[in-house]
DNA sequence: GAACGCACGTTCGATTATCGAACGTTCGGC
DNA sequence: GCCGAACGTTCGATAATCGAACGTGCGTTC
């Protein structure tokens, strides 16, 4: 493990549970010795990335830039948002664009409308993406070799009684998503959320991103969502799919 | 240098101007040499920061995990944003909470309603204190050395006609604004732009962070903004203090 | 189309930063 | 006010790091 990756793993120990830390806290969490969380500590404070009162440290806004390197280097998403608010109040919910990493999909861009998830959804938040309209869309852009691979790696424990487990199920749902060009998924994350996602395709064919709108499941039905909020979606799918290079 | 700055810098490097490189372009980016180079981004990939398709890399998304680990250190931003909505549609302008570090401030919280910028504000973005309504304000809670450290570290380049460069107006006008407990900025950093700032003040008497709205100066008087802007804002800063420590 | 030049990624031993163990210091409990 | 434990700090042995040299692929020229 190299000087760069403990530094990172330092930097990644801080969170909602950990807000400050001391050098030997730093330690314990991150599995290195006093010594080496020490000289880490020092040059991230020199750099600015954390600040030390008294026997605590604490991170920086600074590294905020960090973060954000990875969204400007998305230049679409800039020109995504104000799309995705209008979209979001011609529907009158929620839109959120994402983008598929692994077995999660990442919150890229979010225009919320009133709260219906019980986990508050923003910019950078991650969800498991077999159970996710955004992410069954980007995962049906794979070849079966590599949509297998993932099905096998990822956890399949169930979020509700719809939440679908058996990945041969998942499999099949996947790629009729992919070929009917959008995917709605019924409270499996979470009951009463329903939310229907289509792909943001560049110019070559690749999905780089997913774009979606969540309801309550109760207030609007499966039906509802395909007859009137999917144009719009794709519409402004479409429209954002213009900046993607 | 260590091999952690080095590292960082790297990441650093990557942005809208750059948002792939070559091995080589990182290096002369960030001034190491292509063995630094090589070794760095190997590691960045192992780690899963960057990935590498032919000769270039490019960030992943995972980076947004260092970036969102200071703001979910920051608790109360979760709890301003829903009181933050809440001021936005009653006022029926954008709202946005901001931290101050050195002369600059960072958005940590942003509701926005149209668009009234020509930059687009998100999340991360930073904007000279010294010109913004947030900025004077928190830069009020400093003791005078300190203020006039600053004052002397910024560039005072005029953004507008009416930006206030001299410093030692800018001084009299922050220690006014601290005395009426809100800042009114008018135009100085964009033209048309209007905007009125409290302090969120903590339970020591500290400024954490700074609440503003911002609207168009044709429409929204200064007046109008003290008479029926403040008082919102007031209530939303001193529910939003409750949950910072 | 072949030869050249150039820039790139890669390799390897000298060098330097790094790590584990021992040391001094501070804090909290009794 | 003493003791114990946990903490931050130091320093020589060690392992990762860096600069210079190497091989390779690409574009350019004749």
């Amino acid at each position: 493990m190299t000087t760069l990756a403990k530094g990172l793993a330092v930097l990644d120990a801080f969170g909602p549970r950990q807000p400050a830390m001391t050098l030997s806290q730093a330690a314990a969490a991150t599995q290195v010795s006093r010594a080496t969380a020490r000289r880490i500590l020092r040059t991230l404070a020199e750099l600015g990335y954390v600040t030390q009162n008294g026997r605590h440290f604490s991170l920086t806004p600074n590294i905020l830039n960090l973060g954000f390197a990875y969204l400007s280097t998305q230049n679409w998403i800039d020109h995504a948002v104000p799309l995705m608010k209008d979209l979001s109040e011609q529907i009158h919910e929620s839109s959120s664009a994402s983008i598929l990493q692994d077995s999660e999909v990442v919150y890229v861009a979010r225009v919320p409308t009133r709260r219906i998830m019980s986990v508050a959804i923003s910019v950078g938040t991650r969800l498991p993406a077999f159970h996710t309209s955004m992410g069954r869309m980007q995962l049906g852009y794979l070849d079966d070799a590599e949509l297998w691979r993932r099905l096998r790696a990822a956890d399949m424990a169930p979020y509700t009684g719809n939440t679908i487990t058996d990945p041969q199920a998942l499999f099949q749902r996947i790629r009729g998503d992919r070929e009917q060009g959008f995917s709605i998924v019924d409270e499996e994350l979470e009951r009463g959320l329903r939310s229907i996602a289509v792909p943001i395709v560049d110019r070559r064919g690749h999905a780089v991103a997913a774009l979606n709108l969540s309801a309550h499941s109760m207030r609007t039905s499966r039906e509802e969502m395909q007859a009137s909020f999917l144009p719009a979606l794709r519409t402004a799918a479409s429209k954002i799919a213009m900046f993607v290079n």
